[in-house]
Order: structure tokens, then sequence, then C-alpha cells
RNA sequence: GGGGGCGUGGCGAAGUUGGUUUAUCGCGCCGGCCUGUCAAGCCGGAGGUCGCGGGUUCAAUCCCCGUCGCUCCCGCCA
């Protein structure tokens, strides 16, 4: 039988086309059946278009039509008619016409579905993932996937204008093993040897940059065996770039460029450059968080010197061991609960506070409930520091300053969201700059690089790196964007000898280093271009720009929080076979 | 590694401070009716070991313990 190829999509179809013969292609989304006249909601990528089976239409039509379920996927041959003016949906693109059949071709059946395709349909995600066809069939998910396609498109549009080469890099490499857990790939070829996934291809496009390719960028799929989250998949895409003969003004220029360019493009968004600057220690203080969520301000505020001499055993003795004593003005919350604030105060408390404080400003202006007593004769003074007026609610951590800073900047994001602070439509970007190069690991008693080994110091902590390791800023910046990571950079460092002093501070010997990145040290030596680059995550991005709040609602097919893939059931056993070719054994867990 | 939430016909939910009869509702599914719907409507029907295992009890979907799965969060994620 002759193919019934289509002529037409069901998104495309008007009233101009009346009179037209056309063929459609695509799955029954809804089947109405009147017992007379018949339609079928045609559905396809672009659209849905009315089917009809009139009255009159033959026997055999009818009973083809009759036999329809959802999701059969079908061809229809018809007429495209205008609909009578009182039959227009106006809600439907295709809403003034539909197509008279005269033929339907019944190309594949469809089995009772697991879940229905629909907007309104709320399958639980074990279920969409287990059937993710079926999820993907959505217009919901249809728009998702093809936003993430248009941010790719134009990513890599608007770098070519700018000038960046897209070099791919290999996804089967050596393992460095610091920070994130590597995946690795045994190698048969080399028995008892192993590749690793790379986490990012960060010394391949250093080397690039030592090749001579000046702008660089790699829509780079990077894979870290760390615990997932919403906003973290074992695998992620990354907007790789790198750049030589630039400082981090250039970095931001063209990240700012990017940005603005796939807003408007993709969204028709229009976003304001540059964006806002924050250094690590104002994010901090002011907003707990170095991925602050800025669509509000309600800014942490420094209490220590209220705090001192206030008589508040909590508070005093915190200041003595050298911590720190935030406040935060909850505008208008004065008549929270006990249990609103008890439920504050276990986000504080998750993330390492000992305890929230409060107390309320009443009507008077005095300070009531809580820690008041404490302050109540100097209650003018701590709402005239603090811009606190009758009606609100003010919360305290006392704390070591990071524990300080993060437990009640958690407490700030929990109640911008529950006022309803931040609007869907904004997008608060900003950067975030002057991270400190290294971290204290207070396990292994050591310094640590805070982002990577391979960032430049700031040139002003250059004299004192080894003294003072805890004070040196690096030249790394992060893009935030809604209380999201966006993006995570740095300049490098392209001199051997002020490599070899960060080895050093991290106590990283020579020869460790030599085994592990020899081969980025030894290309150092060949003249190797200053730069620098940065990454934005390609799932978080597009995930933001749909307003969703996980990066599995932008992915065609994510894995769960247990690194699950329920469609395919990855990970899964192997033969023995395989195992004994690559020299594996395994050994079972002991059990108890 | 730790903490919270959830698990009830194919799907989404309700329910029982432990009890009476057939575990309820919406969607879907099956059958019938219906010339204009577009989340069609009307009538009828099928479909459940209430995640699994154990315990308490005269009696457990409900309480307790364990376990599995999913999920959110802390840790982790240079």
């Amino acid at each position: 039988m002759e193919q019934l190829k289509r002529t037409a999509t069901c998104g495309e179809l008007s009233a101009a086309r009346a009179g037209d013969a056309v063929v459609l292609n695509g799955w029954v989304h809804r089947f109405r059946d009147h017992g007379g006249v018949k339609f079928v909601g045609l559905r396809d990528r672009y659209g849905i278009t009315q089917v009809v089976v009139d009255e009159d239409a033959d026997r055999s039509l009818k009973a083809t039509a009759e036999g329809l379920k959802n999701e059969y996927c079908i061809a229809v041959r018809g007429t495209v008619r205008s609909r009578p003016l009182d039959m227009v949906n106006r809600e439907m693109a295709t809403g003034e016409i539909e197509v008279a059949a005269a033929e339907i071709r019944v190309l594949s059946s469809c089995e009772t579905l697991p879940f229905m395709i629909d907007e309104r349909s709320e399958a639980r995600d074990e279920l969409r993932m287990k059937y993710r066809y079926l999820d993907l069939r959505s217009f919901s998910m249809q728009r998702k996937i093809k936003l993430r396609h248009d941010v790719c498109y134009y990513t890599r549009q608007y770098l070519h204008e700018r000038g960046f080469y897209e070099i791919e890099t290999p996804t089967l490499i050596k393992s460095t093993p610091e920070g994130a857990r590597d995946f690795l790939v045994p190698s048969r070829l080399q028995r008892g040897r192993f590749y690793a996934l790379p986490q990012s291809p960060q010394l391949f496009k250093q080397i690039i940059m030592v090749s001579g390719f000046d702008k660089y960028f790699q829509l780079a799929h990077c894979y870290r065996d760390e615990d997932a989250r919403g906003d973290r998949q074992l695998e992620h895409t990354q907007i790789d770039m790198e750049m030589s003969f630039v400082a981090k003004e250039d970095v931001f220029e063209v990240v700012e460029g990017l940005m603005a360019a796939l807003f408007q493009r993709a969204l028709g968004v229009g976003i304001e450059t540059p964006f806002r600057r924050l250094s690590y220690d104002e994010a901090m203080n002011s907003y707990g968080s170095d991925k602050p969520e800025l669509r509000f301000e309600m800014p942490l505020q420094d209490f220590g010197a209220l705090a001192a001499g206030s008589g508040f055993g909590v508070f005093e003795s915190v200041l003595t061991d050298g911590g720190t004593v935030k406040a935060l003005v909850a505008g208008g919350c004065g008549d929270y609960s006990r249990k609103q604030i008890g439920q504050l105060e276990e986000a504080a408390r998750t993330y390492g506070a000992a305890g929230l404080a409060w107390m309320k400003v009443s009507q008077s202006g005095g300070l009531e409930g809580g820690i008041s007593k404490f302050f109540a004769e100097r209650a003018a003074e701590v709402t005239g520091a603090l811009g606190a007026v009758p009606g609100d609610l003010l919360l305290f951590v006392a704390d070591q300053w990071k524990t300080a800073c993060t437990a009640l900047g958690a407490v700030r994001t929990r109640l911008g969201r529950e006022l309803g602070l931040c609007d869907p439509s904004q997008f608060s970007f900003a950067w975030i700059v002057d991270f400190p190069l290294f971290e204290w690991n207070e396990d292994a008693s050591r310094w640590e690089a805070a982002h990577h080994m391979f960032t430049m110091p700031q040139e002003r902590f250059l004299a004192t790196l080894e003294n003072d390791p805890g004070a040196v800023k690096g030249d790394l910046y992060d893009l935030v964007c809604n209380g999201f990571e966006l993006a995570s950079g740095s300049i490098r460092i392209h001199d051997p000898a002020l490599q070899q002093r960060i080895f050093n501070v991290v106590g990283f010997s020579e020869e460790e280093a030599r085994r592990r990145f020899g081969f980025l040290l030894e290309a150092f030596q060949y003249g190797a271009p200053p730069h620098g680059g940065i990454a934005p995550g390609l799932d978080r991005l597009v995930m933001i720009m749909a307003g969703e709040s996980s990066i599995r609602e932008v992915i065609a097919f994510p894995k769960n929080t247990a690194g699950v893939s329920l469609m395919d059931d990855s990970p899964s056993q192997v033969d023995q076979s395989q195992l004994d070719e690559l020299g594996l054994q395994i050994v079972e867990r002991e059990s108890g």
C-alpha cells in the first residue's frame, strides 16, 4: 500500500488553506465519538489539528475511526475546511479549521497507557522516568527540550560570531583524583589500568590554549561520581570555554554577552548587562550564601556591636570565641507563630546553627518575645541599627562566621520563598568574585585548593602566598542566578614556577604533580599564553530559563537520585565473560 | 554516611483516634447511547493480597519494628 506521507503538520493549517487536500501524520490525542460525527484531536510536535469523520462518511472509514484509541499513531488523508464561525476554537492555534477525513490509516496501535499524555496529568516522577518516551510526548516536555536545543544552537551561533572554535576533547582520559570522585573505565588492552570520564575538560582546554586556539568552547559532557540532587546529575553538560590573553573582565564580557544573546534569542527576554558584582565576603555577609538569591534583598546584618554586653550569654560567648552574631529583619512577620519560627529554626539548624534567636518589634516600637528581655532597654537602638519597624520579626544566629552566615542565609531564602518575594519572571544575575584560593581541610589538616590548583592567585597576595594561605584571594569567579551557581571559572596559572608554589602550599610533591598533571606542566614549558575561562552549566541554565526547579525536567533521559536510569535500568550487571576480559572481579560488600 | 516526606485498582488522590456491609472519588479502561465536540456528555461494567516482611491485638490499610522503592535536604559535589 502506498505510504500516506504527510504534507502538513498538525500545527500549521489555517483558514487560508481551506479546500486543500492534505495528509497529516500524528498521534491520537483525544477521540470524541458522537455517534454520527466523530472527532480526532491529532497531535504531533507542532500542535493539534481536529480531524472530523462526518456522518455521511463511508462505512469503512467510520469503522476505522471507531477503532481509534489514545496514542494510536495514524495517517489521515483529507480536506482542510473552515469551521463555521460558532465552532471556531479560539484556544487552539488551528482552531479555525478542521480536516475532513477521506481516509484514516493506523500506522501503529497503542496499549493502554500507564499515564495520560496531558499537561494536567501528574504522574509521579518514577513513572515518568520509566516511560520517558511517553512523558516526552507531552507539549510541556517538548517545549523544554526545544528550549534546550535552541540554547545549544544559539550558544554555537553566538560563540562562533565571537570567534570561538568548537573543539572536542576526549571522554576517556587520565584519572586525576582531586575534588569529585572519578568514574573509572577499565582498559581491556592495558589490563589493570583505567581511564576516567572527565569531570570537565579542564586540562585539555588549557592545552588547547597552549596550542594557540585562543578562543575555545565545547558543549562538554562532564561526569562526577557524587550523590545527585535536584540540580545535580551524575552526568551533565557544560558550555565549556577558554580564552588566551584575557583578564577576568574579558571573560565576564563574553559570558554576559552570551547570556543576553541566549535569553533574547531563545526566550525573547532582555536581561541587563553588565551583571552586578559581589565579593565572596559580601555575598556571605549580606546573603549568607556564595550563590545568593538576589531577586529580593532582605540582607543579613552584623549584630556583633549590639550583642556585645547585652547580657545574653549565648551571644556573648560566641563573640568571645571570635564568632559572629548575624541578624535578619523579617519584614511584617511579627505575627509569626512559635511553630512558624520553629520551622525557620529548623532551616538554620540544618546548616549547623545551634539555634535561632528571635524577638518581635511591637506596635509601640518596643521589643517583645524571645530574647527581648536582654534588649528591652535598648529597643530604639536595636531597631534603629537594623532598620526594623513595628510588626517586624528579628531573627539571629550566633556562631562561627561561616556557619552564622549560611544558617541565617538559609532562613532568609526560606522566608523569601514563603513570602513570595521571588518573581518567577525575573532573572537576577551576579558575579561572585574574590573567592579564597585555599580552604583549610579540618580532617586532613592541610590547605586545599578551593576551586582547583590551576587558579591564579590575585597579584596582591603573591608575596604572602605561603605565609597566610587562608587570606589569599584567587582570580576566580562564579556566575549566579536566582540562587543557583550557573557558572564557575578562573584565570589560570601559566607560569610553572608559580604553579609549583601552589603545589607546595597544598602539600603536593613535585613528583606527585608530575605523575598526575605532568603533561600539562610540560606543555607550559613551551610558551604557554596567559589564559582563563569559565564553564556555564547548560542544564541549570535551561532549567532556570524554563522556570523549573529540577534539571531532570530539561534532560531528555535523566537518572534518579540513586544514579539509576529507570527506563533502561542502568547500571546493570554484566556477563562474567566481560569481567574476565577486563581482569575484574566483583567483591561482595560485607554485610552488617 | 545522616535527617525529613511519600508508597491505597492502570494514573492522581481521599480515608480509617484499629471494628460493623462491597475501601471512596476523579481520570483512564471495557460495553452501550448520542450530528458539532474540542478536558465532550449520558447510562452501565470490570479492575485492589492498601509497597514488602514481621510484631502487638479477639481484630491492622490504620499502631510498632524492619525492609525495599521514590523524593527533598545536610554531608559530599576542586
